[in-house]
DNA sequence: ATGTGC
């Protein structure tokens, strides 16, 4: 028998940066028992052992490939909200109470999205930290406007994007896993398998659930409703039909190809994506696609690791400059360090990732979204005044 | 990413 080593497919140009630490993880990863394909995207950039902006299918599931966040995704919603009659002054004054439980009968919620009671609730509705966020956008640039017509998407309208996960339900659903089977990987066939992928489906429904309670919140902060148009998932793992076989396909920070347009977020300063993968419905296949393992890019992808933004940035700009970007968009971020770390410099240039995904034939541009107000976090309810668990005296 | 952690 001879044991072929699967290699790593990277879709993206020379132009664009990938960090060697990212490359070396991709290839890491591809070397996993079980693997059959691996793939980065242009969005790729080093993880946690395993990269990010990448998809791999393999015989055996991995929990650590899906990540803490399992169900992290995007929402789009078109609101009723006229642009011409929105002011981001005035609504970030009313953006508020959203970082706490939220206040309205979360049992009867959850039982309309068929959720059951987890011991994380109390988080159903929050963005959480890091990348997350919720930011109302307006239409910039329409290339196609056949494809913006069947999305139902109004250009008078104000759109409202959310990108959360499964908080700290999916956290404890890894480190479950983790703690019990370490980075192995599981038999498909396992009972270990079965409860974790229980669990996993689990996880990312609430995580689609919270991205919906979080509109609500934020429509009812402003007193509008809305309607969603789409929602999709860019960390997870599903069995897939594969020539016949079936094998697992694990999604990590890589937006699906086979589920109708997605949203490519760039940063907060800059234009996002409404993207419509190039795939043949009635086939679900194509074989561009299938060599993307059925997956897209699902933003620009970090340049800077987290905790580097303050010391590169802090010298030339102030917190209050980060307040406002290069597009005229403002941003609600009262944590210090995360309004340096999600800086737009952060940021690859997501032009250039979305041109890589067109190239390599994987999708089209509906449109562009330009950010007016995004909203990240409010003062952090552990870094509140009063708030803190110290032991230390004042003298 | 995370009721984050000594």
């Amino acid at each position: 028998m001879v044991l072929q080593k699967t290699t790593a497919r990277l879709i993206a140009s020379p132009d664009i940066w990938i960090e060697g630490e990212a490359l070396r993880q991709l290839e890491q990863t591809a070397a996993l028992p079980g693997m059959r394909a691996a793939v980065g995207l242009p969005d790729l950039h080093p993880g946690k052992g395993y990269p990010i902006g990448a998809a791999f299918l393999s015989e055996r599931i991995y929990p650590a490939l899906v990540g803490n966040d399992i169900g992290c995704g995007m929402g789009l919603w078109q609101t009723d909200l006229a642009i011409r009659k929105f002011k981001p002054e005035r609504a970030a004054e009313r953006l508020t109470g959203l970082e706490g439980p939220w206040d309205g009968d979360l049992a009867h919620w959850r039982v309309d999205h068929g959720l059951t009671p987890t011991a994380f609730d109390q988080a159903l509705g929050t963005i959480g930290g890091g990348n997350h966020f919720a930011e109302w956008q307006t239409l910039a640039e329409v290339l196609d406007p056949s494809a913006l017509a069947e999305l139902d998407l109004d250009p008078e309208r104000l759109l409202l994007l959310v990108h959360s996960g499964s908080r700290g339900l999916g956290e404890s659903v890894l480190r479950a896993v983790i703690d019990r089977h370490g980075h192995l990987g599981l038999e498909p066939e396992s009972t270990a398998a079965r409860d974790y992928l229980k669990a996993h489906d689990q996880a990312i429904h609430w995580a689609e659930a919270n991205r919906r309670l979080i509109a609500r919140r934020l429509l009812n902060a402003l007193g509008t409703e809305a309607e969603r148009r789409l929602d999709v998932w860019h960390n997870l793992v599903q069995p897939i039909d594969w020539a016949g076989e079936t094998l697992w396909l694990h999604r990590k920070g890589a937006a699906p190809a086979d589920r109708g347009p997605v949203v490519i977020p760039g940063s907060r300063g800059t234009l996002s994506y409404l993207v419509k993968p190039l795939i043949q419905p009635r086939l679900k296949s194509a074989p561009e696609t299938d060599a993307s393992l059925r997956s897209l890019a699902h933003g620009a992808g970090r340049k800077w690791k987290r905790g580097e933004a303050r010391g590169r940035l802090s010298a030339r700009q102030r917190p209050d400059d980060l307040q406002k970007t290069a597009l005229g968009g403002h941003v609600i971020c009262e944590d210090k360090e995360l309004l340096y770390d999600e800086a737009p410099e952060a940021y690859k240039a997501v032009d250039r990732v979305v041109a890589d995904l067109v190239d390599a034939g994987l999708c089209r541009v509906i449109a562009t979204l330009r950010p007016v107000l995004t909203y990240k976090v409010r003062h952090p309810a552990h870094k509140q005044p009063g708030a803190r668990k110290t032991k230390r005296g004042r003298r």
